[in-house]
Parts: C-alpha cells; structure tokens; sequence
DNA sequence: CATACATTTGGGAGCGCTCCCAGAAAACTA
DNA sequence: TAGTTTTCTGGGAGCGCTCCCAAATGTATG
C-alpha cells in the first residue's frame, strides 16, 4: 500500500501537492469546486499530513510542552498538579494540539532535559509550573526567545504567567475565620521560597494588620506541604493556643486535623481548622475541611489559551492573569454550626 | 547566528556531514581521533540534532504517547492515574524518550484524536491503560502495526500488557481478613466492565470457595470507584450484617468508612474495613485503612521498558508481565489488635 | 475583441536528517 | 613494492512538507 502524501492525494484529485497542501491549510485562492473535491479526496483516503515533514518546513508543531520542575516527591502526592495537567490536557485536546509532559523529578533529569527543551524545535511553546522562585530555566528561554507561559506568579516584568489570586484567597480564608469569632489564627505555611505560599502567607499578615490583631511569629509554622511537615507544625503550635489554624493546603491541613485529634481537641468546637485547594483531601476527612477553591483546572486552560494567544499574537503586551479564588464552607471552621448551614456554602 | 545542522558542525570540525551523523549516532566506522574531535565540537556548540528532520529521514522519533481513555470524570481524581503518568515519565527520562499525553476526557475527543494517533508519525510507539473491555483503539493499533503496550490485562492472545495481580491483591485481601478472624465478608466491587475490578471480584469469590464459605451476592455490591458510590453500597451492605467490609478501591474504602461511622459503627472494632490501592486516601483516615499495595509507579516504567523492548527485538513472543501486590496492614482490619503491631505491617 | 489585471494552479528549492554507494585512505598480504 | 582487502569518509538522493515565483486561467475594462 502506498504512502499517503500530499502528492498521492494530489493525483488522485487531479490537482497539484501544492493545492493539496492549500486546503489542508484552509488557505485562500483555491476554487471552490477544487477545494471540495480535494477534500473529499482527503476525507475518504484518512490522509493526514505527516507532522515532522510539515514541522521541518517550517510550519508550527502543534505541540505544547508541559514542564513541571518539581524535584521533590510532591508532584503527584499533591493533588494540584494532576489538576493542572488535566486541564492542560483538555484546553489542548480543544486546540488540536498535543502535550508534551516534561517531569524533572531528579537533579540528574535536568541536564538530560534541558538541552532538549532549548534546542530541540519539536514543540511551539511551553507551560512551566513556576512554584519556586529563580528557576534557571526562566531565564534560558528568554534568551532563546521560546514563547512560555508560567502557572504561578512571576516577580519579573517581562513574563507572561497564569496564576491564581493566592493573596486574596488566605485573606479571605482570615476573614471568614474572623467573621466566625476566631482571634488567635495560627498559620501553617509552606516552604518560604514557595511563590504561592509567600503570598499566602502575605495575605495573611495583611489581614491581621487591617483588622489591627498582633502578628505573633510563633503562630506560625513553615511547613513543606507534607501532610506529616504539617502534623508536627499543629503540635508546636498548639503550645501558643490559637482558636483556629489556617494551613495553606489542604493535605497539611489534614496532617494538622490528625495532630488535633491525637490529643483528643474536637474541630471545630475546641478549635477550628481551614485549608486551601479545595481538592481531595479536603473531603476525605471527618468533619470535612473548610478551605479555599482555586480553580486549578481553569488555570492550566487559561495558561494554554495565553500561550495560544502569544503564539499567534506575539508576545507583548505581557499576558498576566490571575484567577480569583472563593471560600467553601464545610464543617471545620465553626461557621455552619454558628449559622445553621447544611452542605457545602460557597463565598 | 548561522543555525546549528550537521552540515555546520561538519564544516567547523573539518568533516562532512555524514561523518557528524556517523559520531552522533554512535556508529561503528570512524576514526577515534576524528570521532573524539566531533563530539568536542558538538559539545561546544550545544549541537542538538533537529528531531523533526530526523524522525522525516526515517529514524525513530524517541517519543511515546501515553494514552488514557477514560471519559470518567475518574482520571485525575482517582490517584491511580497520576501515579502512572509518573512512573511513565520517569522511565522515559531514563531512557531519553519524551511522552506525548493523550487524555481523553470526552467522546469528542476521540475522534479528533483517534486519527492523530493512528497515522501521525509523530511517536514510536503507544501505552495505553486498558481500564475496560473492548476499546476499539486497541483493534485499530493492532491493525496498523503500531507498537503498544497496555497497561492492564487484556484477554486477547497476542497482545501485551503489564498488569498488577488482581486476582492474587483480592485473594490475599480475603485471606488476610480470615485470618483476622472474619468469615462474613462483604465486597464493594468495581463497575463489571472494568477489568482489574473483574479480576479482584473473581479473587473474592475464589476465595470464598476454596474456604468453603457461601457465595452471598447480596454482601456484594458494585460501585463505580467513586467515593459516594461506596457510601451508598455500604448502607445496603449493613443490612446483611456483614463483619467485615473489602472495597476494591481505597476511594471506595473511604466512602464505606464514612458510612459506617455516619451509623455510629467503629472501625475496626465493630467492623472490619479493607481498600485496595495503596494510595493517599487510605493514609488520610482515621483509622488508617489496611490495603493492598500495588507498585503502580513501578507498573508505569514497566510498561516503557516492555514497549521499548518491542521497539527492538520486535514483538514477539508476546509480552505479558503481571507484577505482584502486597498487604500493608494499618488500622482497620483489627489485625493489630490482635497481634499488638505498631506501624505499618507488611504481608 | 484586445489589453490589463486579478485569481488560481503547478513545480522548483529547501528544511536537516539518514541511508547508501562510491571513492580515498589505511592496513595487510605476497 | 605492488596488489588486495579492510576501514573510513564524502556526497547524492530522498523523506513529505511549505514557501515562493512563474505560468495558466479567468474577469473586467476600454
């Protein structure tokens, strides 16, 4: 059987490759007439252009890479980047596009990995998950002028990210814990050159600051977003006798409960307990976590539809989004048995 | 800056083209001393070889895909999946190879997606999670000599797979309750589409025979692998009074658990409670759940190493790899209690 | 009806690589 | 040392596509 090109096809509609290759293309200039025909032809056949010849001319790969630089396990423990990759994976399914999944998870998968991802012209752009700050890969793209798009803040003017509101998502997480009664909110927080968990950790002290509550240093606990990280930080704290922890994610907001509930205090009427992801663990548990949605699968179809964009566009202006989060109300905040809610609330 | 090709590096080392090709790909017939020159080149220059050009002129593209069809909203909530995606990416780290991820989350994705797959030269080959019966893709791909490997069982003779053992999971999951003590044993199965939950059903039910216990189809209820599903089942289940509850899945596990503490049973005391999987759910509960671990990281890199094996020496005889399961004893069995074990225990 | 102009079509060149064959160089042999 | 074999090297051809220019066809105008 005979390899399907473009010049196959061509023959068999009585055309040439090039007009082919022109309603392949949805390009102008072809007669209506021709056009149907080819198409037909295309269509009964199942021709498919062969991508590498097409990327070799020159013409766009269709194909996005995903990079997720995460040397620590957390990967795939945390819920959130199973999320994310998800919709990564459908916005581009959407786009006829394909993901290329890129896993550092090794010091050593780096240095195989970057040359491919700076030279290697298989994909058009790229998705990176910036959790830490200074990711030397930031800047090698720059310099290589590959069109990326972070998924999480980046300090720097020039970048284009997608990120989720993380200071206004912990301020909100205070306030409600406030609305409640809660005065003496201790916070688990993340690692502190984590960038979703330094704004977290921002929104927090800004709230103390408007409602003019004292910031005390031992009420807080950095953790490394380890439900075990988290398990000890909740005993540490509870030697300062908050009225409610706030853990900036929900697997360590989990690791708190239990450290809670091992020494026999009841959430949420001895103490109350928020998180923030809205994913997984956060329903696993008994009672159930009040904690912050973020919309993670939203996040990783905004990060391509900007990526798209900059590709077809151009990269300035500078593309920043950044999506708003909201509270879910369940059982271990106070908030339900104080106004007599049932199921899940959102704010 | 003049691009990076063959031809370039060839002129700089004062050498031809194919010389360049002959040290990049590692080929037999060159001198060592002109060979030592090349490669001090292309490592100067960060020479990358242009991959769309090489997979054009025939070679292998180095890339697998990795193919998830599950239209469930299941794929990424359930922690099966990003586990396998990890052990997938990582292999292939290993072996300098990149994964192309296919997540089908729709049915109209599958026709956009399947003709990407079956005629874009784009990867060498193909692994693909066999969660149900009779995927069509499977025939296809048979049909076009595209190298696959699946993940999960198939039944069909000539086709290769790496699976973890089903049957043998459920059957020790049974034994390790009767030895507990518990001769009462009620199932939550997976859907009866779904191959591994077949095959951990079919462990039971052997189970129960080579014991000499009855069959009792009302102690068996099938869910869906969802968390509610397992709530609802084990309600039914309660009222056949069974003493001891064994879900197929640990998500599954957690839903049965809330259950039966929502009708003030205590765990393992009044009933016994085992998951299947291994994975974070049965880590988040109290009581932690007994499980049976499943080295499904280890399931993902098998399957790249087997396709890439296929890749080859081609592929036959036909591969079938089935990796085995463990217990991990925890707290919801009543094993501890009644052999005074701290920790997790091991069978 | 001839001329000018716009639209449509075909084919050459080239993307960077591998494969293959022929020629050059080196290593043996008589 | 000449002749033979082996090892090494260079360059042509071609993978299937896009880009671009030139040729062919069609349409409007005087």
């Amino acid at each position: 059987m005979k390899r399907l090109t473009l010049e196959e096809i061509g023959k068999i509609a009585g055309v040439s490759r090039s007009t082919v290759s022109r309603v392949v293309n949805e390009q102008e200039n072809v007669k209506p007439a021709v056009r149907a025909r080819v198409k037909a032809v295309i269509e009964e056949m199942g021709y498919q252009p062969n991508s590498a010849a097409r990327i070799l001319a020159g013409h766009a790969a269709q194909i996005i890479a995903l990079i997720i630089p995460q040397t620590a396990q957390s990967v795939f423990t945390d819920p959130y980047f199973p999320r994310l990759v998800q919709g990564v994976a459908q916005a581009c399914n959407q786009y006829d596009y394909s993901v290329s999944l890129l896993l550092f998870h090794a010091r050593e998968d780096e240095a195989k990995l970057y040359p491919r991802i700076l030279r290697n012209q298989m994909f058009d752009g790229v998705v990176m998950t910036a959790t830490h700050l200074n990711n030397p890969l930031i800047e090698k793209m720059t310099e290589r002028n590959i069109p990326f798009v972070l998924v999480g803040g980046a300090e720097e003017e020039h970048i284009n990210y997608v990120d989720v509101n993380n200071f206004e998502g912990a301020y909100m997480a205070m306030e409600h814990l406030y609305n409640v009664g809660h005065r003496r909110i201790a916070l688990i927080a993340g690692p502190d050159d984590n960038l979703a968990s330094i704004k977290r950790y921002e929104g927090y002290r800004q709230f103390l600051q408007d409602k003019g509550l004292p910031f005390d240093s031992s009420l807080v606990f950095h953790g490394d977003f380890s439900e075990t990280s988290a398990f000890e930080g909740a005993q540490k704290l509870l030697m300062h006798n908050p009225d409610a922890i706030f853990a900036v994610s929900d697997t360590m907001a989990v690791g708190a409960l239990r450290s809670l509930q091992l020494v026999g205090l009841h959430v949420p009427q001895d103490i109350a307990l928020m998180g923030y992801d809205d994913l997984a663990p956060s329903l696993l548990t008994e009672p159930q976590l009040s904690t912050v949605h973020q919309p993670v699968l939203e996040t990783g179809a905004m990060a391509v539809e900007t990526l798209l964009d900059i590709l077809k566009n151009g990269d300035k202006p500078t593309r920043r989004v950044v999506l708003p989060t909201k509270i879910v109300v369940r059982d271990s905040c106070g908030a339900k048995q104080r106004y007599h809610i049932e199921g899940d609330a959102y704010l």
